[in-house]
DNA sequence: GATGAATGAGTGTTCATTCAT
DNA sequence: CATGAATGAACACTCATTCAT
């Protein structure tokens, strides 16, 4: 996923990475139709035309945007998922580790939410096999803790995983709105998701 | 599904209300940016300038389509509020009710959600102030129940009011994957948020 | 060519003249191709398409505007041309006779002024030879003033004729301009007019 | 006629010149608001779309025209008015210099002349505060010569001033107008302003 | 590495005009 | 008399993209 950007020679690296930076900051600001190649390169204090020495096309840098947006998500939910731990505590981890990355790359995952859908369709489809796959583990997780007892037996774990997801993903969307820390914000989420997959509970 | 604008008259109402059905279709299927006024005139058979014999601008079409997005939601929230049962009960019902327009109106819904910052300054805040209101009538059942006892003591109300409606908000965007079914799913949802605010968990 | 005006009947006048006048007003204000035919409905707090029942098309509107612009300006000129005058009493009386409708008719005027270029070509031809048919009668008088001795032998009577009206007309643009009290001005430049045809200069 | 703009590096002021020459050219002909861009790209043998590369809007192409149009007379003026001359003989030097430039520049000056007021506010505002020092220049001389004596004593400097103006500008309108020699009518308009204004006049 | 110059296709919008009612 | 509804043509302007340098 990340091979795209290891394709240049070490110097040249280091100015394209400012230039996905841009492209990821301007995308997560305006969206990708209303961001204009020319706003890209506007924020790097290039000429408009510069910015196709990095790509190909403005949805090629959408696409590289995304595939870093969703870097390392999945392997560290594999780390997690391997641990020998409980099943509550696995998905306290799970989503712990899904939160983090919003405090210092949200441009690029707020692309990845918000703009994905734009992907030209092949791109748009290899994203989706691994964003499916990665509802997988919290889903493994959530069965697992079914069956051991530790999450509620009743619980339908395809949606409820699907749900914990959008919880946590629409922090990304009102991250900046006053007042709210993000760190304190994470925990209170996860708590709540937490206690809602509880065995402890009745009413289901 | 027309019913939440009845402001002009009978006369003029009917044809006015397709265009702006179409705009609220186009506006979910392919954001605000990525819709033109063919697109919207298209799906109408008009003529793209016919568009504008209703609307004075595309931005005008987004407002009118988030307004109606919005419509009820703080009437029903209201009303709830006002009955006399207890804050869980509510919490339960303004959850349902929060849920249900998705079903009939999820062009509008999803428009209001993906597209309104992208409405001119003024209306993005008189709609900024509706929204902050709407998440109030949560938070106070929240603290209400917090204080009588069916809630778990420890809540951060305001946070969990906008996680609630994050993770059902959340629906509107993977409704449509297969073997999704709403009504299943929002009752799945409820359940989880009525157990993650529970008072009778214990890891708080 | 004030024949356009008198084709309905005299119920119908009264409202045809109003929007004549907006027509005037709007086209004096904005240029022929800067006003659209909405500015002149919305004048009149009519609709748009209501203007099309007095006129066939914004180019009439212009034509008669511009008719009325210039009306009964040859037959004054007429008039005073039949005195029984000195030339130079009679440049006088043009010259007054010139500038007064600017004080009632400016719409009017200006509109003549600045916007018959851009009328069809055959109505601007009709009215070219207007013009040039009242300018023959101020070559006419200088031309007579200048044989009696009354103006300065070397006068060019074709360029001076030209240039009298070109300044007089450019009160038209200005008179708005504040401190600038319109019949005084006028008196001043009739002054200006007079000493500069006067026989009594020597530097020529 | 390109001197008068000397601010960009040679290399790019080649072709940009010939856009700025090419919209006098269209706006002198049509009028800024009869002229689309497309008139002047075609006049160009460009594409309509790459006057955008030299302009960021036709009001800004106006204003350059309008900009050009006005460039040196104030430096001119301000030349003449510091020589040791009598006041009538700076007069005659200002209406000289003041329509030299109509042989060689005449649709960047009857741009300037008749669609200036179509300029947005900001720059309108600054054109008019130029022509007003200018004006004031005519109207010191004459109120130098009405002091020293050779200028008429009772002359309204300022409407004099505008009017000689008003006066001279007008040849641009009907320069193109058959049969009229330029140079032979600015001389013919200079004897009649120095005979309008001159001291030896009694009818006053 | 980057840019100046240009463009084809499209965007939102305006406008004069038509016509049935 | 006047309008509601609509439209074809044009308009100013933007945009992703190209390419020689």
């Amino acid at each position: 996923m990340t091979s795209a950007i290891a394709k240049k020679k070490p110097s040249t690296r280091k100015r394209r990475d400012e230039v996905v930076d841009a492209a990821a900051r301007v995308f997560a600001e305006r969206g990708f139709h209303g961001a204009s190649t020319r706003d890209i390169s506007e924020f790097l204090g290039m000429r408009q035309a510069s910015i196709y020495y990095y790509f190909a096309s403005k949805e090629e840098a959408l696409e590289e945007v995304c595939a870093i947006g969703t870097t390392g998500f999945i392997e560290r939910a594999e780390v997690i998922l391997n641990k020998k731990l409980e099943p509550d505590q696995k998905l306290a981890m799970l989503l712990k580790a899904h939160t983090q990355p919003l405090a210092d790359r949200s441009d690029y995952i707020m692309t990845f939410l918000n703009e994905r859908k734009w992907l030209p369709t092949e791109s748009r489809r290899r994203i989706g096999r691994m964003t499916r796959r990665y509802e997988a583990f919290f889903e493994k997780v959530l069965r697992d803790g079914m069956r051991s007892g530790c999450f509620h037996k009743d619980l339908n774990p395809k949606v409820t995983a699907i749900a914990l997801l959008g919880m946590l993903n629409s922090v990304a969307l009102w991250h900046k709105r006053d007042g709210i820390d993000l760190e304190q914000t994470i925990s209170i989420l996860t708590t709540l998701a937490m206690n809602g997959t509880s065995a402890t509970n009745k009413n289901m």
